[in-house]
DNA sequence: TTGCAGGGGTCAA
DNA sequence: TTGACCCCTGCA
């Protein structure tokens, strides 16, 4: 497509930054002063924005970065109009998929995403960035564009490497024991039990749920978000407050426990419940449903 | 201004 | 099954 400098464009159908940014999947996007959504990843920053409604333009990225990081890591690849026809299967749902058309589920680097999870527990959104960013400004890369600087994630070893009182310096309370533990036991290489696992451990360089549990921080629903949000599992569910309100809220009609909401999930829209979940939760957040 | 409850979960008892 | 956990925010 049209190729200016370093400004990249691209049709694309399903996408609002808004929609893809703010549906609690990922905490290193923000909204600048013109409407623009800058953010870092896979080592690179740039801002993104839509011009004309069906595109999608990149600046600071190139051709060559385009086809070989952002095209995935937006899931630009995805027919999103049919997966919003296979979640649509009642009232409800054709609600929340129209109240959040333009989302799409980031591929995000998973040791990424499984750090900043731990991160989440019992926590709020904007304290979830502060430390993401404090940890990434002290121990990433730094990345220059322009005369701004951004920083990269650290990398597991990175974090393995650190004290437990330098990782307090991101100011996650409880959680900094979490990180520490977790990142030293990872760096450590892949825990046997994924090796053993034979149901959901079919990617690279990744764990499944199973080998995700045992690691310090990481519970049922921090571990059903790290699969998601990283690509790896779209059936996972993750249910947190949130999606337990409008479940009950809106399909149970009464108290459910989360066993039920994902047996329920499960069978209910199958592989594509991690997009149900999406479209449920960015719903229920935005209209405070249940609240 | 100060004080206190509670939060997008996990852990340990 | 239940309370503690670190720290920040909202609100009285």
């Amino acid at each position: 497509m049209n190729i200016n400098s370093n400004i990249y464009k691209t049709k694309v159908k399903d996408f609002i930054p808004k929609h893809v940014f703010e549906c609690g999947q990922c905490f290193r996007w923000t909204m600048q002063d013109d409407g623009k959504y800058t953010g870092v990843a896979g080592g690179r920053a740039v801002s993104v924005y839509m011009e004309n409604e069906d595109t999608l333009v990149i600046e600071n990225c190139t051709e060559e970065d385009f086809h070989s990081f952002w095209h995935d890591y937006f899931d630009l690849g995805r027919d999103y109009g049919e997966i919003k026809e296979a979640v649509s299967k009642d009232d409800i749902m054709k609600e929340a998929v129209r109240f959040g058309s333009g989302i799409r589920l980031l591929k995000q680097d998973f040791n990424e995403v499984l750090i900043s999870f731990i991160i989440s527990s019992n926590n709020r959104i904007p304290r979830i960035m502060k430390s993401v960013e404090t940890l990434s400004k002290l121990y990433g890369e730094k990345i220059l564009w322009g005369s701004r600087e951004f920083f990269s994630f650290p990398t597991i070893n990175t974090l393995a490497s650190l004290s437990l009182e330098d990782i307090n310096l991101c100011r996650a309370g409880f959680r900094c024991k979490y990180i520490s533990n977790t990142a030293k036991a990872l760096s450590m290489g892949r825990p046997d039990t994924c090796k053993e696992c034979t149901l959901d451990c079919h990617f690279e360089n990744k764990l499944c749920r199973k080998a995700l549990l045992p690691l310090s921080g990481i519970g049922p629903k921090v571990a059903d978000c790290i699969l998601l949000f990283s690509g790896s599992d779209y059936s996972s569910f993750p249910t947190d407050v949130w999606v337990k309100r409008v479940m009950e809220e809106l399909y149970f009609k009464r108290e459910a426990s989360l066993k039920e909401i994902a047996a329920f999930a499960r069978d209910y829209w199958g592989e594509y419940a991690g997009f149900a979940q999406q479209y449920l939760f960015y719903y229920a957040r935005e209209n405070g449903i249940g609240v």
